[in-house]
DNA sequence: TTGTGTGCAAAGCTTTTGCAGACCT
DNA sequence: AGGTCTGCAAAAGCTTTGCACACAA
């Protein structure tokens, strides 16, 4: 935890950003909750239960500069709001997702499924490959099991 | 493309919905532009040209009951706005798409790619897949021979 | 007449922006 | 002082909703 924190913040100062108190407190709710595809305002919400203080713009103006720099992704998953996913360290790909759609639940994908789709694309169609995303659309196990 | 509307009056008359003027123009204006990726306010500029009483909300609402009937397909290219895209007759599965960050063209994959990468989540992960989204971000042929 | 569909305007949401003040060097 | 950063409120999109009217069965 306070190890990935320094890294970050040597990553801000890198582009000569701060890590203040409110980016480090919206960082802290980001680690504490990697799996759970936060919007902007449920990352608000648990900032302020540490930091009541906090303005909701600064939460956007931080998960934005999260997102330049790479340290998380913004990704959406069709219900008007936009959701942050912190990057596994190191990791050049984007996670994929599994959506249910019975209940909602979000499970991710660490492992990269998509090499040999890769190898065709940049191929077949010429296109160089800087990212991707892939979201299933289904039912998951615990619903598919009741 | 008479054929196509012919079939997309009958999906909306099994569920007993009607085509209307307003819901046939904007049907055409998706038929004509097909490769397009149009967002909500794009349809409406073009459905205006040849029906120019239309409102904006019909629009609204006649996407959103194609995107119900899957005459069409909502998608999200991260940029705020909904896009509206065309399924392929009788195709299953969503194709995928290429997004230039250069020029910002969206190019279309038609084929199917990911038909073992989804035996394997089905398999692994206990997933039961409906649908899909796949979509590769990076450098488009026409940029990268320039 | 009953119900579906429409156009307009208003409202609702998420996200961005302007600005004055705070903070740090 | 000069720069960055913040909180608040206002503004700016995109999308949805309420309502009265039109139209068809």
């Amino acid at each position: 935890m306070e190890q990935r924190i320094d890294r970050i913040k040597k990553q801000l100062h890198s582009q000569s950003y701060k890590l203040t108190p409110q980016r480090e407190a919206t960082v802290r709710v980001l680690l504490e909750h990697e799996d759970d595809h936060l919007s902007a305002e449920d990352v608000y919400m648990l900032v302020k239960e540490k930091y009541p203080e906090i303005g909701l713009a600064t939460v956007y103006r931080t998960l934005e500069l999260l997102t330049e720099l790479k340290v998380v992704d913004k990704i959406n998953f069709g219900d008007g709001v936009s959701r942050y996913d912190l990057r596994q360290e190191g990791a050049a790909h984007f996670h994929h997702h599994l959506v249910c759609l019975e209940c909602g639940a979000v499970d991710e994908i660490q492992e990269d499924l998509l090499g040999d789709v890769e190898k065709i694309v940049e191929k077949r169609w010429n296109f160089e490959i800087k990212d991707h995303r892939l979201t299933f659309h289904g039912i998951c196990h615990r619903c598919n099991s009741k």
